[in-house]
DNA sequence: GAGTGGTCTAGACCACGAG
DNA sequence: TCGTGGTCTAGACCACTCA
């Protein structure tokens, strides 16, 4: 099930890992050049760089053409429960940008609202310090949008959030500023009133490595005996 | 944003790509070799290999070395809701191996037992066609498991899901015959019941392409009003 | 053993970033 | 202009699969 054959592209890459996960290379530490660490490592620099793409996939390293290859920051992990990111912290800042626009296509049966109907996106970006952490756009019949942010407004009777994994788009990653090939939480989130008219529909894209989303799911003992 | 100067790599991912969704090149078929491909194209080797590395990572298709390269059948996509795998079909099927072992590390605080307690685990992958979608382990404490497989036992009063998002390690790549380059939804699950006592832990290993999440939340108009 | 993919080399040339 | 990373070549050799 191991590699019983290491190659020199995994062995060069767990090198360098642990020198930046011990923090023999600090964050923001600019790498040697590529052709220097294929000197050293007595490789080409085609199989150096194949070493360096497997840490640049893990988000580990940053490369910028013409410049160098950086190490990265390292990420303090949130937890999106209960339809907010925890651990509030006073590095972390949300900005919020609202438009207007009327439903069409996938979010009309999202939101349960004719063609048309006028609508207000909230599109905020995440922050802990300077790096963007999470992308959330939150689409609110317009009829129901009050002063206050969407998220301080009556509390939904059910919460329906569907979640998957993916890639991060070039736009999400031009958003994020991390590179496309990460992976991202990407979540629907769809809230209801008990009347079952839908309050507030949500796509949210957290950063794989950046975030958790958590979820508890309580049984009685009555109800669910009949499943399977 | 759009790549200015197509890359061979890209111009041959994007021929290939559109020869399997069209059809040209239907599920299962098998690649020319890639010295063939090479020729083809009018590339060296390397340059056609990288190209198809990016049909790979979009799991476009699949490399089995000494055989060849094969399309992909295309996914059906499953979602994980109230702990099971659905829709359940016929081309569906699981293989189920059995480990005894005791518990040591993060499993000990998962399942809140002592260290060294006796463990019963359960790794499951799950098939479609020949094509392996999910990988699961299951971790019972041995005096809880009986004869049945651990998903017909005693419904849990309490049901915790964490779920991120992450690239595939190398390990569950090759299970999956992925590349480590995919996105996969890793959730831990902590089954609890009436009690208090864990009664099973999963990690659950689902390739991002091919299954989403799916959590319900109710809220009872009386509880959750202290939040915010 | 024949054919396949997997890894690696030692160069070449181009595109980008900064001084 | 110079140093950087990005792409590509034309081979070589090894590991795997299957007959």
């Amino acid at each position: 099930m191991t590699d019983p054959v290491p190659s020199l592209r995994h062995t060069i890459a767990d090198d360098l890992r642990t020198q930046i996960t011990t923090g023999h290379l600090g964050a923001g530490v600019r790498l040697p050049s590529e052709s220097q660490l294929a000197a050293h490592y007595k490789v080409s620099t085609p199989t150096l760089r194949t070493a360096l793409a497997l840490l640049h996939a893990e988000g580990l390293i940053e490369k910028i053409h013409g410049k160098g290859n950086y190490v990265r920051r390292p990420f303090s992990r949130l937890t999106y429960a209960s339809g907010i990111l925890t651990p509030a912290r006073p590095s972390l800042r949300v900005t919020v940008r609202t438009t207007q626009l009327r439903a069409r296509g996938a979010l009309t049966s999202l939101l349960k609202v004719p063609s048309r109907t006028p609508l207000t996106e909230f599109l905020c970006i995440g922050y802990e310090g300077e790096s963007p952490h999470s992308l959330v756009r939150i689409y609110v019949p317009r009829d129901l949008v009050t002063a206050e942010p969407p998220w301080c407004r009556q509390r939904p009777a059910q919460v329906r959030d569907k979640v998957t994994a993916r890639l991060a788009t070039t736009e999400e990653a031009s958003t994020l500023r991390v590179t496309p090939a990460r992976a991202v939480l990407a979540i629907t989130r769809v809230s209801t009133d008990t009347v079952g008219r839908v309050i507030e529909a949500a796509h949210l894209v957290l950063l794989g490595d950046r975030a958790d989303a958590l979820f508890t799911t309580y049984h009685t003992t009555e109800e669910g005996v009949a499943e399977e």
